[in-house]
DNA sequence: TAAAATATGTCAACAGTGCTGACATATTTA
DNA sequence: TAAATATGTCAGCACTGTTGACATATTTTA
């Protein structure tokens, strides 16, 4: 491949070592692409199983930490379009792991609830993502191990705002 | 939709209050995904200006990183397969944010540098990322700020082991 | 009350990024 | 010399995201 160029002599300008301006932590960036690529795949073998998705785990989670969640704030909060989470909303409904009331207030709003079903389920993928983040802050020798939630708080958007 | 229901009545026994054993800190949980969601949303402006995707961003950050990086130990980095890392090294090659140099030992495999264009490139993206983690850090009062850094690095998969 | 706005759902087409399987080439190792 | 290895490529497919268009039920506004 590439047999144009004789590539042990490609233009050494290239491969340079001209100093830029860097006073970034590419560590931490490192350490936190590999924190979260090991952290979802705790739960990929069981999703598997299911024949689900990550896509499945992150509504069913949302779902379950926030009873009677609206379809709006879901989306809102998963950062995706109704037409994205559709699919993935019918399987959940279908499989019936997720159940939907009409709103009280509005009634067009669709309240979803976790099945006693989806609870298992989620219950099932998050232990092991939750044992490796205990397992990784006792032994990050932490002082203080509330200031780790703080930090990841204040990563996101919202926070930013304040 | 769901006409056949009368969905304010759906059965009570699957919107349950039983309780189901529950040790696990879903605060936690979610605080990890929203910050890891926004954390690669800062790139996503300056990739699709590019025409490059989150893969190209991964990509170009550990070749970056490690320069002479092989291709098997990118695919490792990774974790992903060589038919899924091809396109995506195949357009940083052909834009010319990477360069290839055969190996000095072993002449199969392939050395990955960045150009200059490819270390301004990923200075652009991880600029406003370092930013957000400082200012995050910055915010939690930690004791010791190097400790989050432990933290996730204690996450991942080969930390585990230790 | 009629019209506009909103919340949700669905269809279609498509894009990005992952997968497996199969096969090819160059190079190193046994 | 034969087998193993590192890499590359083609083809087909799956999952999950996108936009655009349109439909229905319901609420809000004028």
């Amino acid at each position: 491949m590439n047999k144009d160029l004789p590539d042990t002599l490609l233009s050494q300008t290239d491969i340079t070592n001209v100093e830029l301006p860097d006073n970034i932590d590419f560590d931490f960036l490192e350490a936190f692409f590999l924190a979260y690529r090991d952290f979802v795949g705790d739960a990929d073998k069981t999703l598997e199983e299911m024949g689900f998705g990550r896509a499945h785990h992150r509504v069913l989670f949302f779902v379950n930490k926030n009873h009677g969640l609206t379809v709006a704030e879901l989306l809102d909060i998963l950062g995706i379009t109704k037409q994205s989470l559709s699919r993935v909303l019918r399987q959940l409904l279908d499989s019936q792991h997720i159940t939907q009331k009409t709103g009280r207030d509005d009634r067009r709003q669709r309240m979803l609830y976790p099945t006693l079903k989806g609870r298992e389920l989620i219950l099932q993928l998050s232990t092991p993502q939750s044992r490796r983040i205990n397992t990784a802050l006792q032994n990050a020798e932490l002082s203080d191990p509330q200031a780790v939630l703080k930090f990841l708080t204040n990563m996101t958007n919202a926070s930013q705002k304040g």
